[in-house]
DNA sequence: TACTTATTGAAATTGATTTTCATTATCAAT
DNA sequence: ATTGATAATGAAAATCAATTTCAATAAGTA
């Protein structure tokens, strides 16, 4: 996974350095979405040098690179997460933040429907399902 | 409308103001949402006097009387339009932000089939479909 | 190894939002 | 109507996230 999202900055002319790599191990071992600041402190625990400014670029580049996707949350709205290809749907946990990507459901068809009956031109739809996940359920 | 606007900013102990009602004003009679910034900017051309902190504080307390609903849109997500009762779902248009509710959909058993199958405990959703709206179609 | 150029991080800047506080205005009780 | 308690206002200062600037540094190619 990180060989991939390194090889990809590398394609598109960006150079490895160690900032980028300590910034991407975050985001990939991460299983909740991270704002900027979050993931500078989380960062500079390894890597106490590190600047905010850093984060911020790098961050902006991986979402540019389809390989993070802003998430929106009742706790702030600049969250990122490691985006999963094919998949845009998210099942966030209230308590700890957990997202989840799930499939089996295909709702284009309604949407597109609902669209025609106001004389909308659909272009998107934006679909994110909240609750407890299983460990937080239990505490 | 503005009448039950003003009755529950009265009944809640809340003084009827000429800044309050201004702000209301534009408020009901906008059909996109807006953010503390463009009320404050739409509301200063009938009352040049009015300070930003007042827009800022009659604007949150319109949300906490469940008039007001933030609405989450790529060019911003402090944006808040009238909430009408009992519809929580917007069809946006990406292009002029006119906002409409829309009905005649329950997706209400799909989405807790898909909490369940990932062993969530689904509390909210959140679903929102933007495109052109009928106007902004023809130019 | 040297050199070109992308990257970095400190500091300054911007822009939105919040807090503070003295002044003003609303409205209930006379 | 007048008064008085207190809610509301707005200017200014403070805060906070995010962006820009720029000189120093480091990556990776030649």
């Amino acid at each position: 996974m990180k060989e991939t999202w390194m090889a990809k900055l590398k394609e598109k002319g960006m150079r490895i350095t160690a900032q980028r790599e300590a910034i991407v191990d975050i985001l990939l071992n991460s299983e909740k979405a991270l704002d900027p600041l979050e993931v500078y402190d989380l960062t500079r625990q390894s890597h106490p040098s590190l600047g905010v400014v850093t984060v911020y670029r790098t961050m902006e580049c991986l979402e540019h690179l389809g390989l993070l996707q802003k998430v929106h949350q009742a706790c702030g709205c600049n969250k990122f997460l490691k985006l999963k290809e094919g998949h845009h749907h998210l099942l966030i946990c209230t308590n700890c933040g957990k997202a989840v990507y799930f499939e089996g459901l295909n709702f284009e068809n309604a949407f597109s429907e609902i669209a025609e009956n106001n004389n909308f031109l659909l272009q998107d739809h934006w679909l994110q399902l909240s609750g407890l996940c299983p460990r937080c359920q239990k505490i």
